[in-house]
DNA sequence: CGCGACCTTGACGCCTGTCAACACACGTGG
DNA sequence: CCACGTGTGTTGACAGGCGTCAAGGTCGCG
């Protein structure tokens, strides 16, 4: 299998239980070919027409939008294992751009194989919708953060999510996790400026609340930034697989 | 038929051409129990399991989000014709409230009459299909706002958004539409403080952009109120119904 | 008539934006 | 091997948009 090639497993037994012969549907097929892009390049440009749903291998990218003066906000980011434009069809023309990151590995998708899996596996069906529905809960996470918190806690809240939703496909490495983007895109995601963006990680560093140094992301103690970050995590979890019932966690552990 | 039973008929026919038929089959059952709710009141709170299919019949709601110091986040705005908790029986419990901000008028559509209508029409389908997608651009646009606009152009753009959405459905008259929202819920839809958005309000009225009072709106100038307020419709009209090919519109025209 | 919800206004201050250097790493070409 | 350019990170000084606090004002309703 190619390198990545369970991502979409991975992405989705975090939303439903799959069994081993649905994770083998959603490998990658090893004769797909896998498109590449350069970092910094757009790969969906607004008023395009939709086009096949792509599934992210590997790379970092972000839908975007801009303002007729240059102003721009990342409205969402795209990790590895992310499914794009999967209900795009019916639309004309897109009202965003998608930009590249890092470098990007990705598949397309022709949707008569996606109907076929769909058709397939219910609990395959299930976990999409459950995807497209955490998407919409980030979202609007989101503008909870640009709304009502304060430039020091959207900084914290967005690496908070980035090392969760990392995490839930195998992708961090204990507290530390990739970090590529630089402080300007982070300054793009969160509404606030490039130099706010510096002095507020430098803050953070000296409270001891991150360790961001050559693309990688290091947090001692999540719970804590989480707690100066406001970061609750139910907007994620509530869509996770449910636990099996009767079963106990932690119940008084110590 | 009852007082906006053909509600959800205008606002999808917006989206897709449809029929005379297909118009019948979205009315509103005439034995259809319709709920009411006093304004103030929350008619989904954030930890409920998910419930059925719902139309807001009149009045309106905002989706909100809050933090746990007690700031709020309205995360989305529901306006008569709008249907919410379309795909949500995939979740355990919700990640937000949503609140009446107007008394409203609602009926509840069960899930086997809305897959036996989506099988009688593919219209239908597709215009729900496009409806879901449109909410995705409103809250990215939204995302837009909060992360990059002036509290200036937030509003303005937030009073843009409703004039042309209550247009969609039928409910303006000329320059003028309902407005019932209090100074503080704009607050809250801005990220913007209620003490600002009168300041702005005010500004707004002196150079004559708008004229606000007695929860009714006029705009005076759509397209000046629209310009100020970096105002593009691409995210509300990319997803209407496709003009008819060979149809010339204002090409040339004084 | 009094109370509560909402709107309005003023004074003051801070969080964050703006502007402007400078440092640093990296790749490229001479 | 070094000069150079470009993208990125860093820092300081300053300012302004917006938040905060506080005090009325208006309206409708019990």
């Amino acid at each position: 299998m190619q390198p990545g090639g369970d991502i979409l497993a991975r992405r989705l037994a975090a939303l439903a239980p799959l069994s081993e012969a649905e994770r083998r549907m959603l490998a990658v097929d090893p004769s797909q070919r896998v498109r590449r892009t350069p970092a910094r390049a757009d790969i969906v440009r607004e008023g395009d027409a939709p086009g096949d749903l792509r599934l992210l291998l590997s790379g970092w990218a972000a839908r975007y939008k801009m303002l007729d003066d240059g102003r721009r906000q990342i409205v969402g980011l795209l990790l590895p294992g992310d499914l794009f434009d999967l209900h795009m069809t019916v639309l004309h023309e897109l009202d965003h751009s998608i930009a590249a990151l890092t470098d990007l590995r990705l598949v397309e998708i022709p949707h008569e194989r996606l109907d076929q899996v769909l058709r397939g596996s219910g609990a395959i069906a299930r976990a999409l919708r459950r995807y497209t529905l955490m998407g919409a809960a980030i979202q609007r996470e989101w503008l909870l953060s640009l709304g009502q918190r304060t430039a020091f806690e959207r900084l914290g809240h967005l690496l908070c999510e980035i090392h969760i939703r990392l995490s839930m496909v195998g992708l961090t490495n204990g507290n530390a996790c990739d970090m590529p983007m630089t402080q300007t895109e982070m300054a793009d995601a969160t509404g606030i400026t490039p130099v706010h963006v510096n002095r507020t990680l430098q803050e953070m560093r000296a409270r001891g609340l991150i360790v961001l140094k050559g693309r990688i992301l290091e947090i001692p103690d999540l719970d804590q930034l989480k707690q100066v970050s406001l970061f609750s995590d139910a907007y994620l979890q509530s869509l996770g697989a449910r636990r099996p019932p009767g079963q106990v966690v932690a119940l008084g552990a110590a």
